[in-house]
DNA sequence: TCAATCAGGACCGATGCAGTCCTGATAATG
DNA sequence: CATTATCAGGACTGCATCGGTCCTGATTGA
């Protein structure tokens, strides 16, 4: 449980390759480097532009580019992004209406503390973070430099 | 996203019901406190059963109950007892064969922090947390004592 | 022996997600 | 000005998972 979809971990290698470099990059540029099917780097992108996380350039020579620097996005906001909002059940953020059994549910609104806490966690950790986690990709590909193992 | 089951938040319900009786409790006496449909009660207490967060009696005369008091019972163990283990992607726990893209993939293990935070908050907060929690049911009338069978 | 209750599945429908594709808008270039 | 490369914003489908129900035993008290 607690799955984010895979869209959020696609978003965070597209992320985290698109501050690899400084003038903008294009969808296929991006999926060729990450191996991420190209259609799929596509839609990752255009939601990360629609929720402000990157720049897009169109037209030829057009392309994607990094707003914030790593150290500077939550993963919290990546999530948000792509999954919508951090929340833990359907009962919760003030949907009056959501909940089918409002007079039966005794428990409504007692998560709210639950998500507080993970926001706050997720709000804590920034891509950078990620980037420099002990785990060093154990078989990193041409066109991406190793990462150096970072003792935690 | 990071929705979790409503399964859970039934276990939560059911369990914060389940603590406030001393004997033991059926599976349709549960139901017809809660609001929630039996089956769906009688699933929920075998899944806590399995995971030891309560005790089942069997035969005539026989139900269930809670095996530790509300505020020792993290609520990272009941969403660990319904929804599986805590994790926030595919990609996580020592599945090695499990990515497809495991040369590809730059991010390998990089949630292990994010996941990491996302369990200690989970830890910290007891179900007697989520039973005090600041939030009075806004809209419950008759506090939890509603016995209708859900007409909807 | 009989009835009540839990155990442990199988089972089906609905919901949501992953992934693809299509059509248009924009902008650089020859 | 025409062409081409690129993003924008959808719609669409197949698949997996989940929510919920039900059925058949095993156990135990009366």
């Amino acid at each position: 449980m607690l799955r984010l979809s895979k869209l959020t971990d696609y978003a965070v290698v597209v992320l985290v390759r698109l501050a690899g470099m400084e003038g903008v990059q294009t969808s296929p540029g991006i999926a060729a480097a990450t191996g991420i099917p190209e259609p799929t780097v596509a839609k990752v992108l255009k939601t990360l532009a629609a929720s402000d996380l990157v720049s897009s350039q169109r037209g030829a020579k057009g392309g994607y580019r990094l707003n914030r620097p790593l150290a500077d996005l939550p993963i919290a906001d990546v999530i948000a992004a792509v999954d919508g909002p951090i929340a833990l059940t359907a009962c919760v953020e003030g949907s009056a209406t959501g909940c089918e059994s409002q007079g039966l549910c005794p428990m409504r609104g007692r998560w709210d503390p639950v998500n507080d806490a993970i926001h706050k966690a997720l709000t804590r950790i920034t891509l950078a973070d990620m980037q420099t986690a002990p785990r060093p990709a154990f078989r990193a590909p041409a066109g991406r430099a190793s990462l150096q193992p970072a003792a935690e």
